[in-house]
DNA sequence: TTCAATTTGTTCGTATGTATC
DNA sequence: GGATACATACGAACAAATTGA
């Protein structure tokens, strides 16, 4: 009686139970699949069928005219290379090179190989990758967010992640509804920073250009309207323009929207150098002159603030750093999933050419 | 006779030509195992053997009573969640991430996703990274060999990776030995441009410096002396100087030694930016005046050739071109095993200010 | 609901080819 | 070269699930 497991499986198991109570280690030698079938009163293709299953499994392998072997460490750690599976927005350009070499780096040097992925900030894109990753078995995960900003549809995917138990760190941003740590810049504090920079220079009418449907736009811009009750400034939500992945070329393209929204305003905080870097481009080809009739900060300080036209002054992005440290978390949080994660590192500008002070003003 | 191929492989290829011409759509039924076993003149154990080859790539899913069906959609977006498996020296900086970018850039809009990993140009590396790709199991390779130049210990990795029918494409070099497809720069052709210009500039003593331990090394130095030897030039062993990754700081740390090597010489080639970017750092601070006293030429025409103290005249590299092709041959290998995709990319000049044109000479 | 035809799943037996040691 | 081990291939039978009459 018994059974109703089909022959080749009660076998499958059997060495299986054999392979995970370490009765045979890593790299031995099975018995040959004759002997099995001997053994179990079973015909030499059912033993085929069974070594098939664990082989599927990479727990055996099977070479012709030696043998079939364990190729399966029980242990967790030696043989078998961990993985870490990356999923950012973007690769090869702006900060993303450098935070991927950043989290390279720490990867290579302990051991760890990498699985990288992209989104292009597009959630469906999200949630292809991660099942993907999920299906390959990966041990632990650093994933920037996509669209941090809005509603996040793949919450159930986050929330399967937890439940198996993979560490996950979040980059550059995070969803403020999940509960789970995050490496990133302080984008409240870089809004501030960089509104704070201008103020000290004399300004007053200070517009604003964020991104809404990533949260480091909200963040930044909580900094920038901070930054201006602080000094006693007015806000003037006329002067706050708000835009999304999708709308870049259509706000770039339409130079008489930016006027408008700016008009009166003698300086402009951008969400970041992209955003700035289109904007001077669009204002200067209107003939407006930068920084003189118009000064423009911005934030991440990539290549992109230095090749700008008019070279930008951008609060500073840690990129490889961050890279570094995210990956240092992940790999202490496979050790310790008790460990405190989160990480914001405090931002500095970094002066360039487009922001003037204005003379009128004598701050201190 | 013809074969080669066991004949349920044969089958397997034949149904999944199918199913990627689509003949045989996403849903579909498949025939009958007894069906094709009639039509192939082969017994039903072979053909389900054919099948079981496919389900495990995920293209046929069969359900008892009913029969077997497709499961994998050949239109690019759906089903489809093919892994393609990239293996550079290095990551995030030099023309790396526009290469990566370029392959990122195709995968992604075909509906593959790619896993990332890196050598930093070490051979044990290249093994450890390879085997853990073919654990993962990737449905397709593209790899920029480890030290191309030297002979290759991993060949072993490679030769099962042809065996176990992976598709693979070698991008900016290869190894002479193996024949398998590649994807670069004409380098030969890179070596002899350089060399030609600054022969055109006027210049009759011209050194070199290369790196021994890649391919591309030994194809661009073969490209120099060829223009040389053109040209009715004679060749100083004296004057070119050779370098492995490793001893990289070492060379640009010991001026002595280059200017040694470099006696009498009006003119140097570059194996690339990085070397050319340190030589001139190097030559300055001795005071070299370059171009005045030495032109200086490299290749690849990355962004060290911009931010150099002196701005590099330099032999362009096609990076993100040269990713997209890697990326769309790939695909092409995966469909059609027959396919050619090897390519090389014919150079140009790209001129900077390192070059000091010899008026003494009045050439053509 | 039942039944019969079809289809895949499991198991056995046998034979030959080919790689390894 | 010979023994051993896995790889491929054929044939046959019955079990279990599905489907449609």
């Amino acid at each position: 009686m018994s059974s109703e497991l089909p022959k080749y499986m009660e076998l499958a198991n059997w060495i299986r139970q054999k392979i995970e109570s370490k009765e045979l280690g890593y790299g031995e030698k099975l018995y040959s699949e004759n002997e099995m079938g001997r053994m179990f009163g079973i015909s030499r293709q059912t033993v085929r069928q069974a070594i098939r299953v664990l082989e599927q499994k990479k727990m055996l392998e099977s070479r012709q005219g030696s043998g079939t072997y364990v190729s399966y460490d029980a242990e967790p750690g030696k043989a078998s290379f961990l993985t870490i599976g990356v999923i950012t927005t973007y690769v090869g350009s702006y900060i993303f090179p450098n935070i991927i070499k950043g989290i390279e780096g720490v990867l290579t040097e302990k051991g760890y190989s990498m699985q990288l992925a992209f989104t292009h900030n597009k959630v469906e894109n999200e949630s292809r990758v991660i099942s993907s990753m999920l299906e390959k078995g990966v041990d632990g995960l650093i994933i920037e967010p996509t669209k941090s900003g809005l509603p996040n549809p793949n919450r159930e995917l986050y929330e399967s992640i937890a439940q198996r138990g993979i560490p996950l760190v979040f980059i550059n941003s995070y969803y403020p509804l999940l509960p789970l740590p995050h490496v990133s810049m302080n984008d409240f504090e870089a809004g501030m920073l960089a509104t704070e920079y201008l103020i000290r220079a004399g300004h007053k009418r200070i517009g604003g250009i964020f991104k809404f449907d990533d949260y480091q736009g909200h963040l930044r811009y909580s900094g920038y309207i901070n930054a201006m009750l602080k000094a006693g400034l007015g806000i003037c939500d006329e002067n706050v323009l708000w835009y999304a992945t999708e709308d870049f070329s259509y706000i770039s393209g339409d130079p008489n929207r930016i006027s408008k929204r700016l008009e009166g305003c003698s300086a402009v905080v951008c969400y970041n150098d992209m955003i700035a870097f289109d904007l001077v481009h669009v204002l200067k080809n209107n003939g407006v002159a930068i920084p003189e009739q118009i000064s423009v900060i911005s934030i991440d300080n990539s290549d992109r603030a230095d090749i700008c036209e008019v070279p930008l002054t951008s609060v500073d992005h840690p990129k490889e750093a961050l890279g570094k440290t995210a990956a240092h978390n992940i790999l202490t949080l496979i050790q310790n999933p008790d460990f405190d994660a989160t990480a914001e590192f405090d931002p500095t500008v970094v002066e360039r050419l487009s922001v003037k002070p204005l003379e009128s003003i004598f701050a201190d």
